[in-house]
DNA sequence: GTCTATAAACCGATAGAC
DNA sequence: GTCTATCGGTTTATAGAC
């Protein structure tokens, strides 16, 4: 057996960087792949050994999140207190969001994405199954709304420059509460 | 004298409303000057009569709320107590949000106008006037965070579907809470 | 004020050499 | 795997007739 592969720093991985980094910058449609070609390096021909079309480029660039948005929701929906389901969620999606801020923006936001998207029932599915899990059976429009505002509140506040004074435990701190404070049932 | 000018319903005023929707569904990048003239029913020519450049259309069509939003910030500051500037910021916002919704979130959210108002001062201005007005003398980091996720919250929730099952007044009224929620300070 | 026609640049995508 | 060269289509923007 010869050792375990390791993780070469492939072409391939590089471009979803670059990619990532210009298409939270610049938004996906503006974002072309004579840019991409020349911030990784390449000819724009040389994009085209490792995708068919722009559209896979921009899925393989997502696919990481639209992994993990799911497996945060499976994770809260194994608590058994609803305070607890809350918190897995809004901890899951604040990891996320911070780890990956470019490309959990990107994801809420681009006109681009929503739309590539709104052909697969993929992103459908995750939100419906993450507002009945906070909903409940019961479902409060205040809640709901709070749901809403909060995932796209945290969206645009994981790139705002105001959370650069903050070091990361205060970042993931201040974010929880305010999920909780929108989650709130009174 | 002669009688006060009608608002006719000049041609300007017409490509401006196709604009924006056309901006708020599918980006300002995204949007062509031949989707637009389509739309109005004229052709691409005719938009230059009227203006010179894209960016000319965008500023144009966002010029409304580039004005309301100061003005709200303005509102506010008469007010002596914080809970009064923070409920007439709330309630100034929350205002335009709902009644130019695909404005605020363009104005918000879309990266070409980012980019293309990163270039002036006023939307910083704005927003470093507004974020001293509800901090005050004691920025508070959560309350910080908070007023950057209401304000991006906002622009998303202003057009999700969960919006649609509710009327004029609740649709305000769930806003308001979920502001007053994030700026609360304990 | 609105049109037709067109310029110049850029877009995503393909063919084929090395 | 990466290159040069190119295709067909679309973009912003302009020239000039009516």
């Amino acid at each position: 057996m010869s050792a375990a592969p390791r993780r070469r720093r492939t072409g391939r991985d590089q471009l979803l960087a670059v990619a990532l980094e210009l298409f939270a910058r610049d938004g996906i449609q503006a974002t072309s792949l004579q840019g991409i070609a020349d911030e990784a390096g390449v000819t724009k021909a040389g994009l085209y050994y490792h995708y068919k079309t722009k559209d896979e480029i921009v899925l393989d660039v997502l696919k990481p999140l639209l992994d993990a948005l799911p497996a945060v929701t499976r994770r809260a929906e194994a608590h058994r207190t609803r305070i607890a389901r809350v918190d897995e969620v809004l901890g899951g999606l604040i990891e996320i969001a911070l780890y990956e801020h470019s490309g959990f923006a990107v994801l809420m936001q681009d006109p681009y994405l929503t739309r590539l998207l709104s052909e697969q029932a993929s992103m459908r599915q995750w939100w419906d199954d993450t507002t009945a899990l906070i909903l409940g059976s019961d479902p409060d429009p205040q809640i709901r709304i709070g749901l809403v505002m909060f995932i796209n509140g945290l969206a645009g506040a994981s790139r705002d420059p105001a959370m650069a004074h903050l070091d990361d435990r205060d970042r993931r701190q201040s974010l929880l509460e305010c999920g909780r404070r929108l989650l709130r049932q009174d």
